[in-house]
DNA sequence: TAGATTGTTAATCGATTAACAATC
DNA sequence: TAGATTGTTAATCGATTAACAATC
């Protein structure tokens, strides 16, 4: 079996490629060059080519690519030509944001369950959701095919949320809680850390004047 | 001038080990190596090291690092031993969410305004802070010196909210609205995309199938 | 001293970029 | 055909890792 090693940092460009080829669509722009989505994007255009080559030809020579058919073969990469069903764990107020949040819905996540066991969060509608008590999630999990868990709780509880999650047959897990968490091989997972970007501002801030001396 | 490049996973990761001393100081932990770090977040031994190495010498051979010395470093490393005035513009839930996040006021940040231009939104409490109209922003900016600016509004409007804070002397700009941003170039800006890591997780799924076929 | 762990160099690995033949 | 842009290879660049001397 070919084992085709693609970089993490050309999936995530290539999330990126797609929302921008959603905008050029809507817009009613139907041919698009490397160069005008490097521009786009900000990247450059042999990287932008380079990224999509692993995963076949999808243009033509002289010409560019077409949108729609970008587009829809990036979605298709990303797996995003499917439906995932999803749960949020965690009902505060990054839970709740999250629900709401339209660039989740937008691209083929539905989120089918909110999780507490808060009894002052249980029962709250968010949106079309009303939150249920974590007790629940292995039955809702099975009846709805959860696949996808995001973890919304303290740091505290992530881990233990992370191991029920897994228990109950979620194969990707997103973390928002600022820890390592232990999930088998077999679990794809990613952590999310809202403040670590506002720390490389900081960083940079203070290392440009540190560097000014 | 020796300019020292400095990568920014590297950075990346200071934030995630400086995290990780947090606890073990909380914890009664006075010593650690650089192994323990390596485990404790999920990097190599010599990649901690390195790490560290941009910066100076922190540890003794043979022993290892002083946690609470260590901890003290990397914050002011990354700019942290001061605080940060931050403005959040954007009221929904996002901007809710971020307001009441643990995460920011923790490590010096210190959110000094929340501005919407929605009129259903403006009064609003959040925790301390109260939503202010969006043309305050000049004002308040000089007051409060704010230093960083957080775009939470809609993709549609996240590049004129950016040049507003650029004209207000905001130095860095962290944006959560999933389009790309143009800022001068002294400006320090960087995204963050709630759904990308998401796609990754979905992309990774989908591969793997595709793989054992 | 013996054992442990750092700081650092050199080797390896992988990702980006430049360049150009292919081709519309 | 001339001009444009892709797909791909080779060169470059940069980051990670292995290994070990320094030293507690």
């Amino acid at each position: 079996m070919k084992t085709l090693r693609v970089p993490e940092a050309t999936v995530t460009r290539l999330s990126i490629y797609s929302r921008f080829l959603e905008r050029l669509d809507r817009n009613g722009i139907t041919t698009v060059s490397s160069g005008e989505i490097a521009e786009g994007v900000g990247v450059s255009p042999a990287q932008v080519r380079k990224d999509l080559a692993y995963f076949g030809e999808f243009g033509t020579r002289g010409v560019g690519y077409n949108v729609k058919d970008l587009l829809k073969y990036t979605l298709k990469i990303l797996g995003l030509d499917q439906e995932w069903a999803l749960a949020i764990v965690g009902a505060g107020n990054l839970g709740f944001a999250l629900c709401t949040y339209r660039g989740f819905n937008v691209r083929g996540f539905h989120i089918v369950g909110v999780f507490d066991n808060d009894p002052t969060r249980i029962g709250k509608r968010i949106g079309d959701l009303v939150v249920q008590p974590l007790t629940l999630f292995p039955e809702i999990a099975q009846k709805e095919n959860i696949r996808i868990g995001v973890i919304a709780v303290p740091t505290s509880a992530a881990q233990e949320v992370a191991d029920m999650m897994v228990k109950n047959g979620v194969e990707a897990v997103l973390n928002f809680a600022p820890v390592a968490i232990n999930v088998p091989d077999e679990i794809e997972m990613r952590n999310v850390d809202l403040s670590v970007k506002l720390e490389i501002l900081t960083f940079n801030l203070g290392f440009r004047n540190a560097q000014s001396l």
